[in-house]
DNA sequence: GAGCAGCATTAACCTATGTTAAAAACGCAT
DNA sequence: ATGCGTTTTTAACATAGGTTAATGCTGCTC
């Protein structure tokens, strides 16, 4: 857990109500965040206003938009606390840095990057494959507290539909 | 370039046909196939024997099962040659272990993670994000080259649709 | 160049989800 | 408990895409 340990000494912890937004879309942001604890959901927003919620984040776990860390382009998503929150915010340039001084970061490095890897497969797989229904018994299963505690908005950006529609999924014979 | 060697001395050369097939969703397939030459998809066939394609696998990209490779699961996907194809196979396993014992095979293995997971970022965006139309324009302007080569069933299946219904967006006013 | 196989298009109808708007339920502050 | 703002549900209608089946096109083979 070296990682861990370089992250919560050298980073800058950051706290943000719920509601606050972390970063926005085209946003230059290099950084990365690990939450220490609370609740955030990032969303794009189209040309047409409409948002979309690529994923929820959860306390321990690390989020950040690689295209902007790798200063490749700016943030494609925004980052909003659901609840109060407390991230640690560090440099990615500075984790790559790191990675390449020490063998055990950079494998943890790669074992971070497996797990998004893993995470993004199975989302292309539900939304590839997978009806509305289909998704929300999904998330229902996967994360029953989880979905308790979201609004059937938020729940319905996340599966790609409208609350209307979720609605009516919930409650259809 | 310390990876390509590794993979290009230690691993194992398979040809295949078009049409057949490299490993098959349920296998046990701890391989990753680096693509010397050819064209593939990656594709799920679901309960119903709906099929949905993943990703196209050009010329010397590197593609294997994650949750196979890590022997967690099964494959999730099948892999078939769309054209007479070069792999070069290698045990996932064991280029971890490499990646253990050498600086530079792990810094490779991380980049090679990282625009993996930019490239499933792209495409969870779109399908969150786009409708059928959107999807398939961009798939025109990011590979007008690979669009000419696939039937419209391959491209639809891509896109989340029916072959009837990229016909209909094809030729709609 | 006739016949066949595989792919692409078209048409008709069906279903899931979107859109808009109104009504109902909930949750908080006073 | 009352009232207000927010969230959820319901309803009515519109649209994208699915399904099935028929037709048309292309390129082989003989």
């Amino acid at each position: 857990m070296e990682l861990q340990n370089l992250i919560t000494e050298q980073g800058v912890r950051c706290h943000f109500e719920k509601g606050a937004q972390v970063f926005k879309q085209g946003d230059d942001c290099e950084y990365i965040y690990f939450v220490e604890h609370g609740l955030l959901k990032a969303f794009y927003v189209t040309a047409s206003g409409k948002e979309t919620i690529k994923s929820f984040i959860k306390q321990h776990s690390i989020i950040g938009s690689l295209n902007a860390a790798l200063r490749l382009a700016p943030c494609t998503f925004s980052l909003e606390a659901l609840d109060s929150s407390v991230l640690i915010r560090f440099p990615f340039s500075q984790l790559l840095e790191e990675s390449k001084r020490s063998m055990s970061i950079s494998q943890e490095v790669v074992q971070i990057l497996l797990g998004l890897a893993l995470k993004k497969e199975r989302r292309e797989f539900e939304l590839l494959t997978l009806s509305a229904t289909e998704r929300f018994n999904n998330l229902k299963r996967a994360d029953p507290e989880l979905v308790k505690k979201l609004t059937q908005n938020d729940i319905a950006k996340y599966l790609g539909i409208t609350a209307v529609a979720l609605s009516r999924i919930k409650h259809q014979g």
